[in-house]
Parts: C-alpha cells; sequence; structure tokens
DNA sequence: TAGCAAAGGTACTCTGCCGTACCCTAGCAT
DNA sequence: ATGCTAGGGTACGGCAGAGTACCTTTGCTA
C-alpha cells in the first residue's frame, strides 16, 4: 500500500513553490526575456533538472507565476464594503486601500512586467485588470448604484464615476511610484486621498 | 578648399536618423533587452558596421534615442493655454489633448519601455515624466493659480488639483490602453472629458 | 586608364542562456 | 553489507545575438 501519493509529496509541493517564489523574484526584476533560468536556480537552490521537472519550459514556468499570482491576487483587493459605515469613512478606507495595494513593491514590480509584457502575453495584461483595477470598479459601482437606490448618492452612471474616482485616488502618485521616481509621504497622500473624497462626494451627493 | 565637413555631411546625417528611427521601432518594440541590433540593421537597411560607426554600442544606440525623443517631447503637449478662453473650454480642450497624446499608438509604446527599463535606466524614467506629465502640470497648475488671482477659482493647492485633474482624465483609460486592451471609443471618451470637466469646476469655482 | 582611399557588407568570434544527456549520490531491499 | 533505483547535479549541445576583422566596391586622382 504505503501511501497512494496522489502524484505530489508534501516535499515537492515545497520544492515548486520556491521555484515559483524564486521565479517571481526573477521575472519581475529583470523582465521575462532578461530573466534567466540559471538565476532562479541560484536562487531556489537545486537545479535546472528540478526546474524542469516541475515545469515545462521558461515560458511554462512563467505562466505557472502568473497563475499563481491570479489566484493570490483576488484576495487583497477586497475590502468588504459595509453600507453601514458612513459614505466620507467608505470611500476614504477604499481610496486608501487601493492606493496602498497598489504601492506596495510588489505590485509595482507586477505591474511593470505586466505591463512590458502585456503585449506578448495578452491575457495575462487583461487577467491582471479584471482581478485587480477592475475589481475594484465593479465593487464601487455597485456601492454606488445601491447608495443612489437608497437617496444617499445622485450617480447617473456608476462605472464611469468609480472609474473617475480611482483615476484621482491614483492621481499622478501610481505613475510616479510605477516610474521609480519618488513618491509623496504618507501625509500628503492621505491628503490627496481626503481631497479626492471631498471632491467627488460634492459632485453626487442627492443635494 | 573642398568643404570644411564640420563632422557631419547630409548624407551622413540622414543615414543616422534612419538607424535613429528604425532603432526606435525595435526597441518600443520588444523593449531594450528583447531588441537585436540585428533586427535594427534589417529595417534600416545597411550593415552592423554602419550602426557600430555612428554609435558606441547597443546601449548607446538607445541612449542616443532616448535623447532624441526627449528633445521632440518638449512639443507636442504644449498647447499654449490662452487665458482668455473660457474656464471650461481650456480645461476641456487640456484634457483632450492631454489624453490625445497620451493614447496615441506611439506614446503608449513608449510608456510601455519606459517602465520596464526605468529602473535601470533611471534618468530615463524621470525625464520622461518631467518632460510629458510633469510639464502638463506644470502648465495647468500655473494657469490655474492665475485663475484664482483673477477671482475666477478658489484653488488652494494648485498643482495637487492639476494632478488630480489628470487623474480624473486618464481615469482608467489610459491603463487600459498601455496593458493593450480595449479602449472605448471617442464619445464615450469625449463623455469622460465633459464630466471630469465638471466635477473639477463644480470642486473649485469661486462660487 | 590605372591605382588608391574610404565606406560599407559579410562572416567570424565569443559570450550567455535554454534545454538535455549523462553521472553521482543517497536511501531501500535482500 | 551489497546491489539497485530514483532523484538531483554537472557539464555539454545548440543557438542567438553583440561586437569586430577582413574583404569588396565605389568614387576620386594622376
Amino acid at each position: 500500500m504505503a501511501m497512494p501519493e496522489q502524484g505530489a509529496g508534501e516535499a515537492e509541493l515545497e520544492r515548486r513553490d520556491g521555484i515559483l517564489r524564486a521565479g517571481m523574484e526573477v521575472f519581475f526584476e529583470y523582465g521575462y526575456v532578461g530573466a534567466s533560468v540559471d538565476e532562479v536556480v541560484r536562487r531556489a537552490g537545486g537545479s535546472k533538472r528540478t526546474v524542469y521537472k516541475y515545469f515545462d519550459n521558461k515560458e511554462g514556468l512563467f505562466a505557472a507565476i502568473v497563475a499563481n499570482l491570479l489566484e493570490q491576487m483576488t484576495q487583497p483587493l477586497q475590502p468588504e464594503i459595509t453600507d453601514e459605515q458612513g459614505l466620507y469613512d467608505t470611500l476614504e478606507n477604499l481610496g486608501k486601500n487601493y492606493l496602498g495595494v497598489l504601492l506596495q513593491d510588489e505590485s509595482l514590480a507586477i505591474f511593470r512586467t505586466v505591463v512590458s509584457e502585456g503585449v506578448k502575453f495578452p491575457e495575462l495584461a487583461k487577467a491582471f485588470y479584471e482581478y485587480g483595477p477592475g475589481a475594484a470598479i465593479k465593487k464601487l459601482s455597485s456601492y454606488l448604484l445601491r447608495q443612489t437606490e437608497a437617496g444617499v448618492l445622485k450617480v447617473d452612471d456608476a462605472e464611469s464615476a468609480a472609474r473617475q474616482y480611482f483615476g484621482m485616488i491614483r492621481s499622478d502618485i501610481h505613475m510616479r511610484a510605477v516610474l521609480g521616481l519618488e513618491v509623496p509621504g504618507d501625509k500628503e497622500i492621505d491628503q490627496s486621498i481626503s481631497r479626492a473624497v471631498d471632491i467627488f462626494v460634492k459632485e453626487y451627493d442627492a443635494d
């Protein structure tokens, strides 16, 4: 009998996971073309033989990393919106959370890679957008709809409003961060977010 | 005597320029690492020998392309703001112009390259930002200041306001375009811009 | 018309990296 | 304890691309 082993021992999964993590580092540091499997091996330990045991080739490794990421990405940007919390607080929290996630080093590295490889891997770009900014827009726009039905807000086109809200939240902070330029400190960012919330509410408040 | 030849014949300049143009195409299509000098040669005509006559090496060619671009980039995003044109029109024109430039295929390709190579070529990222979005922000913010002094607007922090204005203008349209996803049609873009102008004016109008 | 100089093209070297064939080491069964 | 098997490491084949050496060709001069 001896352990049916449905194709995946504990240690093997860990091994695979280590390669995945090392791969992420390398791909996000050098981009797809610039990354070398040797460098992944150097960081993951083991050897190429091991890498090619778990993945077909370089592209397969990259695809696996992307798939793995997208799974994780459904999580962080989902602070469930509770309709019971004041309008300002809800919008402000959402904005802070959104920008906070976007400005993490890891998110920036992912964004850079997705941008540069998006043309060659269109599903990657699409999935990234859908799970990330797209999901946030959907969340906010359905909230705006509910608040409009409740008479708190007067939003005619909830989705456009949501898109523009996040545009204001990103301001040029996200772009600067993506380009590797200095970003404002937390205090300034918080101010920028409050201002955005003010502007937004002033426009869509149901008088 | 025979033509002093201060180091640059007409034909030579043209040759150099052709290489530069071909190089731009290739670098923006494949990224710095993915681009090959051979491919540049294939498009520019001539041979590697010629390329290496004008440029030290691959990096030198890239640097020259960047320098060349930055020179040209001071131009397009500068529709001189005339203070005599209504507030709405000024903002709307500026927004349309800004987004129009950003959404051009060439701009998108440049942006992608700058994003992916920005970490390795920080001056490139900085220069791109300064000449592009940064310049636009300065233009708008000084306009907002003038209008505030004239009593038309009431803007306390002109620069932040300008940043957020362009954030709203970009909405998520720019991000989608950068990722190679579908972008809305002209009609929807125009609507988005009008809406942004409305929101902005409603906030900062001097009652 | 014959020789020469310079510009440009071809073909080579060398490096780096993907993917694989072969070897070695470690754990298990007899 | 010894032979065997499986999994992992090393070292190589093959290829693509950066940069260069040498040859060819074209235009000029005596």
